[in-house]
RNA sequence: GGCGGUAUCGUCUAGGGGUCAGGACACGUGGUUCUCAGCCACGGGACCGGGGUUCGAAUCCCCGUACCGCUACCA
């Protein structure tokens, strides 16, 4: 078995096509075939090497990975359109010679106007066949005039196109409503539906996988398979990915690209995990499960018929399983980019990783995504009293009575102890408990108001301990604001408590 | 317009001639005696419409409707 995935690089890797690709990978994967990556950049125009550099580094960062490809050399590269333009030049030689294929000069604007005048009197919209009977001497007189033709595939109306697709079942066309395709442009670039097949039939792919968009244009194909001599491959089509509105998804529905959904702190695992369960289902009611154990259970049999939405609330929901599968010095690593983009200036060693590590635990196991964890985490590096009080209801309910007993009291433990860890703050806290008779939120709310300055945030035994950890980090730690927190925080207990607000 | 494809909770899906039509996300309620998030429990929620075949149809067939795709010298 032998299977592809063949983007044209005019852009970002879309999660249409990155799923596309997955459910290649995963037939590949899970059958022992091999997985061959092929780009499509016969439209000179629109394709470029910095597109086909990301979405080869958005695979990769997928964790999908080819046997061949452009940049892995196989027994039947070259694996770019571009570079093989003389095997489509050959083999529309051969058809030219069989009468399969005709030179067309119909002009663009003629074109157009048949196919309006088509439109009305309600014919199918495709090519009329004006330049189908012309003679070889006439069209070589034209050619010697100066005339760039394009080439044509002569499509034989004397039967029906009939397939049975791997997802659908049987599908059949009439060839009366195929118009002849043009396989040759003017410029000499293979035109899609051609260099297709060419390259299939040469790279001996076995199964084509793909959009639901190419069902219509198999049946061209199938009849330049037959032109050929070719044997055609199993064709098996997949369900677009919509949006939300049910549209195809797009850009004003927010993130679109494999890149996109990596900057929002999307990890990759979860994204492939949710665009497998996108017109697929495990079985046995599983949905979480690592890539290998998709490639054991995928079968093509099991693809589901219709479009499928993308939905992001899913998808968060999957991310979050996967960041708490993750191990911390990976999410520490991957997190600081997010906190320098939220304002949280640092540039860490390994002793600051370490720090951010061991703190990753209370952000990661209660956020969506990464660029989340800033927020969640930013308690630690940017202690602001002022900040703290001018929320409304925490100020007043800080100039309570019972908040300012528990605020002095804590003021008195904090500083008698020298540095907390989980066990020595819930001591405090049971003093401070002891010593006003206050519990509960009376008892918690001041104490997280005092030390983290925000009215709310991760458990108070998880992030005193780390404020305290954060303290002893040394100036080189490559984390700056994190020191000094505890002092500001006893002043501003203190300040509390003597009614200096 | 022509041709093709598709149709189960809001969403992703399981199932498929006789089922209490199952699960997940989301949603609602309660719990987790600091908060937000998380987590746990419980709850509401679906077979597009009409014909046919059949003892019986959500399941098979036909028609309709809706949506999607193709109809390019884009891919």
């Amino acid at each position: 078995m032998r299977v592809r995935f063949a983007p044209s690089p005019t852009g970002k890797l879309h999660v249409g096509n990155a799923r596309t690709a997955l459910f290649n990978w995963l037939l590949a994967r899970g059958q022992g075939g091999a997985f061959v990556l092929r780009i499509e950049d016969t439209d000179a125009q629109r394709s470029t090497r910095e597109s086909e550099a990301t979405i080869i580094h958005d695979l990769r960062w997928l964790g999908l990975d080819w046997d061949e490809g452009p940049d892995i050399d196989g027994a039947h590269g070259p694996y770019r359109q571009s570079e093989r333009l003389h095997l489509y030049q050959s083999y529309a030689t051969e058809l030219l010679h069989a009468d399969k294929a005709y030179h067309c000069f119909c002009s663009t604007a003629q074109l157009e106007a048949e196919r309006q005048e088509a439109l009305v009197t309600g014919r199918p919209a495709h090519y009329a066949g004006t330049c189908r009977r012309l003679s070889k001497e006439q069209a070589a007189a034209r050619m010697a005039a100066g005339a760039r033709p394009a080439i044509r595939f002569r499509v034989p109306h004397d039967h029906d196109v009939v397939f049975t697709d791997a997802v659908r079942g049987e599908v059949r066309f009439q060839s009366e409503v195929i118009g002849d395709p043009v396989i040759v442009r003017a410029d000499g670039h293979p035109a899609y539906n051609y260099a297709v097949v060419v390259d299939d039939a040469l790279m001996e792919i076995t199964h084509v996988i793909r959009g639901e968009d190419h069902i219509s244009n198999t049946p061209r194909q199938l009849l330049l398979y037959e032109a050929l001599g070719f044997t055609p491959p199993t064709f098996a089509h997949l369900s677009m990915v919509m949006g939300p509105d049910h549209a195809p998804l797009s850009k004003r529905h927010g993130a679109t690209s494999v890149g996109e959904f990596r900057s929002k702190g999307y990890l990759p695992e979860a994204l492939v995990n949710y665009l497998a369960l996108i017109g697929w289902s495990p079985g046995a009611n599983d949905e979480l499960l690592p890539i290998d154990e998709l490639a054991r259970r995928f079968s093509l049999d099991h693809v589901g018929h219709s479009a499928g939405v993308f939905d992001e609330e899913k998808l968060a929901w999957v991310n979050r399983h996967y960041l708490k599968l993750a191990g911390p010095r990976r999410l520490a690593e991957l997190a600081v980019p997010y906190f320098v983009g939220a304002g949280v200036a640092m540039s860490p060693n390994a002793r600051g990783l370490e720090f951010l590590a061991a703190s990753m635990a209370m952000a990661s196991a209660s956020v969506d995504r990464l660029d989340q964890v800033p927020a969640r985490l930013a308690f630690l590096f940017d202690y602001d009293a002022e900040r703290a009080l001018r929320d409304g209801q925490a100020a007043d309910e800080m100039r309570m009575a019972d908040a300012r007993a528990v605020v002095a009291a804590l003021a008195e433990e904090l500083t008698a102890s020298p540095r907390l860890d989980r066990e020595k703050f819930r001591e405090v806290a049971n003093r401070v408990r002891a010593r006003t008779g206050l519990k509960g939120k009376a008892l918690f709310h001041p104490i997280r108001v005092v030390l983290t300055a925000r009215a709310e945030g991760p458990e108070l035994d998880l992030a005193v301990p780390a404020i305290d950890r954060g303290a002893e980090l040394p100036p080189d730690a490559g984390m700056p604001g994190i020191q000094g927190n505890r002092e500001r925080a006893v002043a501003f207990a203190r300040a509390l408590a003597e009614g200096r607000d």
